[in-house]
DNA sequence: CTTACCTCTGTAGTTAAGTACGGAGTCAAA
DNA sequence: TTTGACTCCGTACTTAACTACAGAGGTAAG
Protein backbone atom coordinates (compact mmCIF):
# COMPACT_ATOMS: atom_id res chain seq x y z
CA UNK A 1 0.00 0.00 0.00
CA UNK A 2 2.41 2.80 -0.97
CA UNK A 3 1.35 6.06 -0.11
CA UNK A 4 1.30 8.36 -3.25
CA UNK A 5 1.23 11.81 -2.73
CA UNK A 6 -1.54 14.73 -2.15
CA UNK A 7 -1.75 14.95 -6.19
CA UNK A 8 -5.40 13.87 -7.01
CA UNK A 9 -8.49 16.97 -7.45
CA UNK A 10 -11.65 15.66 -5.37
CA UNK A 11 -13.21 14.41 -9.10
CA UNK A 12 -10.13 11.91 -9.71
CA UNK A 13 -10.20 11.49 -5.72
CA UNK A 14 -13.91 10.26 -6.09
CA UNK A 15 -13.45 8.29 -9.54
CA UNK A 16 -10.65 6.56 -7.89
CA UNK A 17 -12.89 5.67 -4.87
CA UNK A 18 -15.30 4.39 -7.28
CA UNK A 19 -17.72 7.22 -5.68
CA UNK A 20 -19.39 10.43 -6.31
CA UNK A 21 -17.94 13.63 -5.72
CA UNK A 22 -21.22 14.75 -3.77
CA UNK A 23 -20.44 11.30 -1.33
CA UNK A 24 -16.64 12.11 -0.78
CA UNK A 25 -18.03 15.86 0.69
CA UNK A 26 -20.64 13.90 2.78
CA UNK A 27 -17.77 11.88 4.44
CA UNK A 28 -16.40 14.81 4.93
CA UNK A 29 -18.76 16.66 6.59
CA UNK A 30 -19.63 13.17 8.50
CA UNK A 31 -16.03 13.51 9.66
CA UNK A 32 -15.64 10.09 7.94
CA UNK A 33 -12.56 11.50 6.14
CA UNK A 34 -10.37 14.79 7.19
CA UNK A 35 -10.62 17.54 5.89
CA UNK A 36 -7.78 18.23 3.82
CA UNK A 37 -5.58 21.41 4.01
CA UNK A 38 -5.48 23.26 0.65
CA UNK A 39 -2.16 24.28 -0.64
CA UNK A 40 -2.77 28.02 -1.51
CA UNK A 41 -5.87 28.82 -3.84
CA UNK A 42 -8.89 26.37 -2.61
CA UNK A 43 -8.11 23.34 -3.99
CA UNK A 44 -7.77 20.81 -1.97
CA UNK A 45 -5.55 17.16 -2.94
CA UNK A 46 -5.90 14.07 -1.81
CA UNK A 47 -3.73 10.89 -2.06
CA UNK A 48 -3.50 7.23 -2.10
CA UNK A 49 -4.26 6.51 1.55
CA UNK A 50 -8.36 8.91 1.41
CA UNK A 51 -8.72 6.71 -1.71
CA UNK A 52 -7.95 3.55 1.27
CA UNK A 53 -10.28 5.18 3.09
CA UNK A 54 -12.95 5.44 0.95
CA UNK A 55 -12.38 1.92 -0.31
CA UNK A 56 -12.45 0.75 3.58
CA UNK A 57 -15.71 2.68 3.95
CA UNK A 58 -17.38 1.00 1.03
CA UNK A 59 -16.27 -2.63 1.89
CA UNK A 60 -17.12 -2.52 5.55
CA UNK A 61 -20.83 -0.82 4.25
CA UNK A 62 -21.07 -3.98 2.24
CA UNK A 63 -20.65 -5.97 5.37
CA UNK A 64 -23.35 -4.41 7.03
CA UNK A 65 -21.70 -1.65 9.55
CA UNK A 66 -23.59 1.62 9.44
CA UNK A 67 -21.63 4.97 8.55
CA UNK A 68 -21.64 5.47 12.27
CA UNK A 69 -20.07 2.23 13.04
CA UNK A 70 -17.11 3.08 10.83
CA UNK A 71 -17.01 6.24 12.37
CA UNK A 72 -16.30 4.56 15.62
CA UNK A 73 -13.94 1.76 13.68
CA UNK A 74 -12.00 5.17 11.94
CA UNK A 75 -11.87 6.99 15.42
CA UNK A 76 -9.77 4.06 16.88
CA UNK A 77 -7.68 3.75 13.72
CA UNK A 78 -4.29 5.06 15.32
CA UNK A 79 -3.43 1.67 16.49
CA UNK A 80 -3.23 3.02 20.33
CA UNK A 81 -6.76 1.56 21.30
CA UNK A 82 -6.52 -1.92 20.17
CA UNK A 83 -8.30 -3.39 23.18
CA UNK A 84 -11.41 -1.19 22.79
CA UNK A 85 -11.33 -2.11 19.11
CA UNK A 86 -11.28 -5.29 19.41
CA UNK A 87 -14.24 -5.14 21.88
CA UNK A 88 -16.44 -3.54 19.76
CA UNK A 89 -14.60 -5.93 17.00
CA UNK A 90 -16.13 -8.54 18.97
CA UNK A 91 -19.28 -7.26 19.26
CA UNK A 92 -19.92 -6.92 16.32
CA UNK A 93 -18.76 -10.32 15.19
CA UNK A 94 -22.05 -11.47 17.24
CA UNK A 95 -24.04 -9.08 14.63
CA UNK A 96 -22.08 -10.94 11.72
CA UNK A 97 -22.32 -14.41 13.25
CA UNK A 98 -26.26 -13.94 13.43
CA UNK A 99 -26.52 -12.36 10.23
CA UNK A 100 -24.82 -15.32 8.84
CA UNK A 101 -27.37 -17.99 10.43
CA UNK A 102 -29.64 -16.21 8.78
CA UNK A 103 -28.34 -16.47 5.42
CA UNK A 104 -27.37 -19.55 5.80
CA UNK A 105 -31.04 -20.48 6.57
CA UNK A 106 -32.28 -18.49 3.43
CA UNK A 107 -30.01 -19.68 1.08
CA UNK A 108 -31.20 -23.66 2.13
CA UNK A 109 -34.51 -22.49 1.67
CA UNK A 110 -34.07 -21.00 -1.24
CA UNK A 111 -32.59 -23.54 -3.59
CA UNK A 112 -34.35 -25.96 -2.15
CA UNK A 113 -37.43 -24.36 -3.34
CA UNK A 114 -35.91 -22.91 -6.57
CA UNK A 115 -35.33 -26.85 -7.06
CA UNK A 116 -38.81 -28.13 -5.93
CA UNK A 117 -40.50 -25.06 -7.88
CA UNK A 118 -38.50 -26.63 -11.01
CA UNK A 119 -39.53 -30.12 -10.85
CA UNK A 120 -42.89 -29.45 -10.04
CA UNK A 121 -43.66 -27.24 -13.44
CA UNK A 122 -47.18 -27.25 -13.66
CA UNK A 123 -48.67 -28.29 -9.93
CA UNK A 124 -51.20 -25.52 -8.59
CA UNK A 125 -49.01 -25.58 -5.20
CA UNK A 126 -46.41 -23.35 -5.12
CA UNK A 127 -43.40 -24.26 -2.18
CA UNK A 128 -41.98 -20.84 -1.47
CA UNK A 129 -44.47 -19.17 0.07
CA UNK A 130 -45.71 -21.47 2.70
CA UNK A 131 -41.74 -22.26 3.01
CA UNK A 132 -41.04 -18.61 4.03
CA UNK A 133 -43.75 -18.21 6.01
CA UNK A 134 -42.19 -20.96 8.16
CA UNK A 135 -39.09 -19.30 8.54
CA UNK B 1 -51.10 -22.75 10.94
CA UNK B 2 -54.32 -22.49 12.62
CA UNK B 3 -56.87 -19.95 10.94
CA UNK B 4 -57.90 -18.05 13.94
CA UNK B 5 -60.81 -15.83 13.01
CA UNK B 6 -60.78 -12.17 12.36
CA UNK B 7 -61.18 -11.00 16.15
CA UNK B 8 -58.37 -8.65 16.75
CA UNK B 9 -58.44 -5.45 17.06
CA UNK B 10 -55.44 -3.58 15.59
CA UNK B 11 -53.82 -2.75 18.29
CA UNK B 12 -53.80 -6.65 19.18
CA UNK B 13 -53.10 -7.58 15.97
CA UNK B 14 -49.71 -5.24 15.94
CA UNK B 15 -48.87 -6.69 19.77
CA UNK B 16 -49.35 -10.06 18.42
CA UNK B 17 -46.83 -9.56 15.14
CA UNK B 18 -44.56 -7.79 17.62
CA UNK B 19 -44.37 -4.38 15.57
CA UNK B 20 -46.43 -0.89 16.42
CA UNK B 21 -49.99 0.17 14.92
CA UNK B 22 -48.08 2.65 12.57
CA UNK B 23 -46.29 -0.19 10.89
CA UNK B 24 -49.43 -1.93 10.43
CA UNK B 25 -51.09 0.85 8.83
CA UNK B 26 -47.85 1.92 6.97
CA UNK B 27 -48.29 -1.83 5.38
CA UNK B 28 -51.98 -1.01 4.60
CA UNK B 29 -51.00 1.95 2.43
CA UNK B 30 -47.86 -0.22 0.90
CA UNK B 31 -50.28 -2.23 -0.18
CA UNK B 32 -48.30 -5.41 1.73
CA UNK B 33 -51.62 -6.21 4.06
CA UNK B 34 -55.32 -6.45 2.43
CA UNK B 35 -57.14 -3.93 3.90
CA UNK B 36 -59.84 -6.18 5.67
CA UNK B 37 -63.31 -5.59 5.77
CA UNK B 38 -64.50 -3.44 8.67
CA UNK B 39 -67.96 -5.50 9.91
CA UNK B 40 -69.93 -2.63 10.99
CA UNK B 41 -69.30 0.56 12.77
CA UNK B 42 -65.60 1.52 11.39
CA UNK B 43 -63.54 -1.00 13.51
CA UNK B 44 -61.28 -3.34 11.87
CA UNK B 45 -60.57 -6.94 12.94
CA UNK B 46 -58.06 -8.94 11.82
CA UNK B 47 -57.32 -13.16 12.65
CA UNK B 48 -54.02 -15.23 12.34
CA UNK B 49 -53.28 -14.98 8.79
CA UNK B 50 -52.82 -11.41 9.00
CA UNK B 51 -50.45 -11.89 11.74
CA UNK B 52 -48.52 -14.73 10.19
CA UNK B 53 -48.37 -12.04 6.92
CA UNK B 54 -46.37 -9.62 9.01
CA UNK B 55 -44.31 -12.15 10.21
CA UNK B 56 -43.34 -13.58 7.03
CA UNK B 57 -42.60 -9.66 6.38
CA UNK B 58 -40.94 -9.50 9.12
CA UNK B 59 -38.35 -12.60 8.60
CA UNK B 60 -37.87 -11.29 5.29
CA UNK B 61 -36.89 -8.13 5.74
CA UNK B 62 -34.14 -9.84 8.05
CA UNK B 63 -32.96 -11.49 5.56
CA UNK B 64 -32.47 -8.51 3.13
CA UNK B 65 -35.64 -8.40 1.23
CA UNK B 66 -36.95 -4.81 0.87
CA UNK B 67 -40.51 -4.05 1.22
CA UNK B 68 -41.19 -3.68 -2.10
CA UNK B 69 -39.74 -6.88 -3.29
CA UNK B 70 -41.62 -8.50 -0.26
CA UNK B 71 -44.49 -7.31 -2.09
CA UNK B 72 -43.35 -8.74 -5.30
CA UNK B 73 -43.23 -11.87 -3.62
CA UNK B 74 -46.52 -11.53 -2.05
CA UNK B 75 -48.38 -10.49 -5.18
CA UNK B 76 -47.82 -14.16 -6.62
CA UNK B 77 -48.80 -15.50 -3.04
CA UNK B 78 -51.47 -17.59 -4.67
CA UNK B 79 -49.36 -20.15 -5.93
CA UNK B 80 -50.69 -19.98 -9.39
CA UNK B 81 -46.96 -18.23 -10.48
CA UNK B 82 -44.66 -20.91 -9.35
CA UNK B 83 -42.23 -20.56 -12.20
CA UNK B 84 -42.17 -16.62 -11.85
CA UNK B 85 -41.54 -17.59 -8.17
CA UNK B 86 -39.03 -19.01 -8.88
CA UNK B 87 -37.43 -17.15 -11.42
CA UNK B 88 -37.81 -14.55 -8.51
CA UNK B 89 -36.19 -16.36 -5.71
CA UNK B 90 -33.42 -17.48 -7.77
CA UNK B 91 -32.17 -13.79 -8.60
CA UNK B 92 -31.96 -13.54 -4.62
CA UNK B 93 -30.92 -17.03 -4.02
CA UNK B 94 -27.30 -15.02 -6.05
CA UNK B 95 -27.25 -12.01 -3.69
CA UNK B 96 -28.20 -14.19 -1.17
CA UNK B 97 -24.98 -16.27 -1.77
CA UNK B 98 -22.56 -13.33 -2.21
CA UNK B 99 -23.59 -11.73 1.15
CA UNK B 100 -23.04 -14.60 2.47
CA UNK B 101 -19.29 -14.81 1.28
CA UNK B 102 -19.07 -11.71 2.23
CA UNK B 103 -20.17 -12.23 5.79
CA UNK B 104 -17.76 -14.90 5.87
CA UNK B 105 -14.90 -13.23 4.77
CA UNK B 106 -15.82 -10.67 7.51
CA UNK B 107 -16.30 -13.21 10.20
CA UNK B 108 -12.82 -14.79 9.48
CA UNK B 109 -11.38 -11.12 9.74
CA UNK B 110 -13.01 -10.04 12.56
CA UNK B 111 -12.87 -13.62 14.73
CA UNK B 112 -8.89 -13.44 13.83
CA UNK B 113 -8.54 -10.52 14.68
CA UNK B 114 -10.13 -9.93 18.19
CA UNK B 115 -7.97 -12.87 19.06
CA UNK B 116 -5.15 -11.40 18.01
CA UNK B 117 -5.59 -7.92 19.54
CA UNK B 118 -6.15 -10.36 22.83
CA UNK B 119 -2.62 -12.14 22.89
CA UNK B 120 -0.80 -9.10 21.34
CA UNK B 121 -1.80 -6.95 24.80
CA UNK B 122 0.33 -3.69 24.99
CA UNK B 123 1.39 -3.72 21.59
CA UNK B 124 1.31 -0.66 19.88
CA UNK B 125 0.27 -1.93 17.06
CA UNK B 126 -3.56 -2.86 16.11
CA UNK B 127 -3.97 -4.89 13.25
CA UNK B 128 -7.50 -5.27 13.07
CA UNK B 129 -7.64 -1.61 11.04
CA UNK B 130 -4.74 -2.80 8.74
CA UNK B 131 -6.68 -6.29 7.51
CA UNK B 132 -10.13 -4.67 7.40
CA UNK B 133 -8.17 -1.73 4.67
CA UNK B 134 -6.89 -5.00 2.70
CA UNK B 135 -10.40 -6.59 2.77
C1' DC C 1 -74.23 7.70 30.72
C1' DT C 2 -69.92 8.98 31.51
C1' DT C 3 -65.12 8.22 31.30
C1' DA C 4 -61.07 6.24 29.62
C1' DC C 5 -59.10 4.09 26.13
C1' DC C 6 -59.15 2.49 21.74
C1' DT C 7 -59.49 3.21 16.51
C1' DC C 8 -60.24 6.14 12.34
C1' DT C 9 -58.09 9.21 8.52
C1' DG C 10 -54.78 12.11 6.95
C1' DT C 11 -50.76 14.67 7.21
C1' DA C 12 -46.24 15.58 8.81
C1' DG C 13 -41.77 14.49 10.93
C1' DT C 14 -37.47 11.31 11.39
C1' DT C 15 -33.09 8.86 10.22
C1' DA C 16 -29.68 7.09 7.09
C1' DA C 17 -27.16 7.72 3.24
C1' DG C 18 -26.75 9.92 -0.21
C1' DT C 19 -27.80 13.15 -4.58
C1' DA C 20 -28.65 17.58 -6.84
C1' DC C 21 -28.14 22.35 -7.54
C1' DG C 22 -27.13 27.40 -7.57
C1' DG C 23 -23.87 30.82 -7.75
C1' DA C 24 -19.54 31.65 -6.75
C1' DG C 25 -14.20 31.15 -7.47
C1' DT C 26 -10.04 28.70 -9.74
C1' DC C 27 -7.07 26.62 -13.04
C1' DA C 28 -5.05 25.13 -17.38
C1' DA C 29 -5.03 25.06 -22.22
C1' DA C 30 -5.51 27.58 -26.60
C1' DT D 1 -7.14 36.36 -21.96
C1' DT D 2 -10.88 33.95 -22.64
C1' DT D 3 -13.17 29.65 -22.42
C1' DG D 4 -14.60 25.39 -20.42
C1' DA D 5 -14.08 22.23 -17.00
C1' DC D 6 -13.52 21.72 -12.41
C1' DT D 7 -13.99 23.06 -7.38
C1' DC D 8 -15.99 25.57 -3.42
C1' DC D 9 -19.88 26.05 -0.01
C1' DG D 10 -24.38 25.79 1.49
C1' DT D 11 -28.86 24.38 1.08
C1' DA D 12 -32.37 21.51 -0.45
C1' DC D 13 -34.22 17.34 -2.40
C1' DT D 14 -34.68 12.00 -2.46
C1' DT D 15 -35.86 7.15 -0.92
C1' DA D 16 -36.88 3.63 2.42
C1' DA D 17 -39.08 2.46 6.30
C1' DC D 18 -41.04 3.92 9.67
C1' DT D 19 -43.04 7.06 13.68
C1' DA D 20 -45.83 10.75 15.56
C1' DC D 21 -49.73 13.52 15.96
C1' DA D 22 -54.23 15.93 15.55
C1' DG D 23 -58.87 15.75 15.74
C1' DA D 24 -62.76 12.99 15.19
C1' DG D 25 -65.52 8.94 16.35
C1' DG D 26 -66.41 4.03 18.44
C1' DT D 27 -66.49 0.79 22.59
C1' DA D 28 -66.56 -1.23 27.10
C1' DA D 29 -66.47 -0.96 32.22
C1' DG D 30 -68.61 0.88 36.09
Amino acid sequence: METTREILTIGAFAKAAGVGVETIRFYQRKGLLPEPDRPYGGIRRYGGADVARVKFIKSAQRLGFSLHEIGELLKLEDGRHCHETARFAARRLADVRARLADLARMEAVLSKLVDECKTQQGNVFCPLIAALHSS
